[in-house]
DNA sequence: ATAATACACGAACATGTGTCCTATGTCAAG
DNA sequence: CTTGACATAGGACACATGTTCGTGTATTAT
């Protein structure tokens, strides 16, 4: 185990993100036992240890004594969890029909950046509304986001410059699935099929004419989400 | 106390409202006994009787056994100004959401009947609701109807199997603009580019895989509707 | 009047859950 | 080697909390 790493360590991290998941899909906080579950540590005590320290570092706040209390101070995916906690305001609120806020514009192309800071305010007024009917039942209304794409980097796949992407939010996903990541490096945001390789990851444009991303490092990439639904407004010559 | 009050009783009013406010001011739901502090009830089971009538209309969820886990999936709460101006919000996205009869599936081979007589009938149960929103303005819903596409010939027109198509009946087409068509000789209805030529009507497929449908007579084919808007579910490799 | 039903109280109960104490192992510095 | 800070485990303990049962009291229907 890493010892002394100054910030978070890679078990803080892994409480973070479990307790932003956790509260997003279940609406409530995970007990002691439930998180040492999620990071296969059996003593109750350790779990508190790690968290006196998160709140130490103002990561959490919770309550004396009361169950259940704990609060995502800073959430672990900033952008995301602050997205979803609007969302399931407006979202969960309703049944047939679902805001989902439309976070910005994606460049599917030569990507340009989107500030993950952008990602973190969201104008109601902005949001994309779409019927539940529409998505598959699976979907948790709280991970969904819509962001509207330039370029033309995924033609092949069906994505074209204006269309309007519905994506659920994930930090993984499987090869072949497409996905929003985040280049940590380049401060951007753009839209690729995702393959995992050896030791690097490979962002694949659908479209032929434009070359793949190569990633060495897997923490210059974040993923933002995977694309559940592509909507497309179709203009037509004359109305 | 009022009794046999359909709908909400004074009493689930102010639990739904304590519910909200409390988890807004915690970020965690109150226990069943904080609960009926709130409403003076002494007794537990009584707040557990009115969670239990909460939970059957839908108001609220819980998880069996565990502590604070209500979610409130309608909040009451008609005097803030934030809820009220959610509750707007829905309110006006409810009036706008429009079902759009679905009639069938396009494809090569298999017909689809699209007489004006077969738009006044629909099944609202087969129908897609679109927000009105996401629609051009100036589209009348009523010349609305769907198609879901099976065949993969209006791929590179980021069409592709399985998508849903919303169109607007049109018996006349521009140069240029995507249409389904159905054609009188080989009674099937399909999706394609329509382009005027000369003598014959040219009816483009994007995928250069397949060859163009030539129409020498133009009363070979009757022009369905023009596509406004295109919908597709992506699936995700793991749910 | 009687039965049925909705509303209400309180207490007992089981268990969920946070807190805390002790013990052990690990590693770097003295 | 010793020491001490840190990491980890296990478990006892108290109490917070949801569940359930027994009982009582109105209101309404038969």
């Amino acid at each position: 185990m890493a010892r002394r790493s100054e910030g978070l360590s890679d078990r803080h991290k892994k409480i973070m993100t479990f307790l932003t998941k956790f509260q997003e899909d279940n609406g409530y906080s995970p007990s002691i036992r439930e998180i040492g579950d999620s990071i296969a540590v059996k003593s109750t005590s350790l779990v508190d240890y790690y968290l006196n320290q998160l709140e130490e570092m103002k990561f959490i706040s919770r309550e004396g004594r009361v169950s259940r209390s704990i609060r995502v101070l800073k959430p672990y995916l900033p952008a995301t969890a602050k997205v979803s906690n609007a969302l399931r305001q407006v979202g969960r609120s309703l049944e047939d029909l679902i805001a989902i806020p439309r976070l910005g514009v994606i460049q599917a192309g030569q990507p340009i950046p989107i500030p993950a800071s952008d990602l973190a305010y969201f104008d109601s007024e902005s949001g994309v509304e779409i019927a539940r009917s529409l998505l598959p039942s699976r979907e948790k209304v709280s991970d969904l986001f819509a962001l509207e794409v330039q370029g033309d980097s995924m033609i092949d796949a069906s994505i074209n410059d204006g269309d309007i992407v519905i994506l659920r939010q994930a930090q993984e996903a499987a090869n072949g699935e497409m996905v929003a990541v985040w280049l940590v490096d380049r401060d951007e945001t753009t839209l690729k099929y995702f393959y995992r390789e050896q030791d690097t990851i490979r962002l694949q444009p659908a479209n032929p004419q434009y070359a793949p991303i190569i990633v060495d490092n897997p923490k210059a990439l974040r993923i933002m989400g995977k694309v559940v639904m592509v909507i497309r407004q179709v203009p037509t010559v004359a109305g």
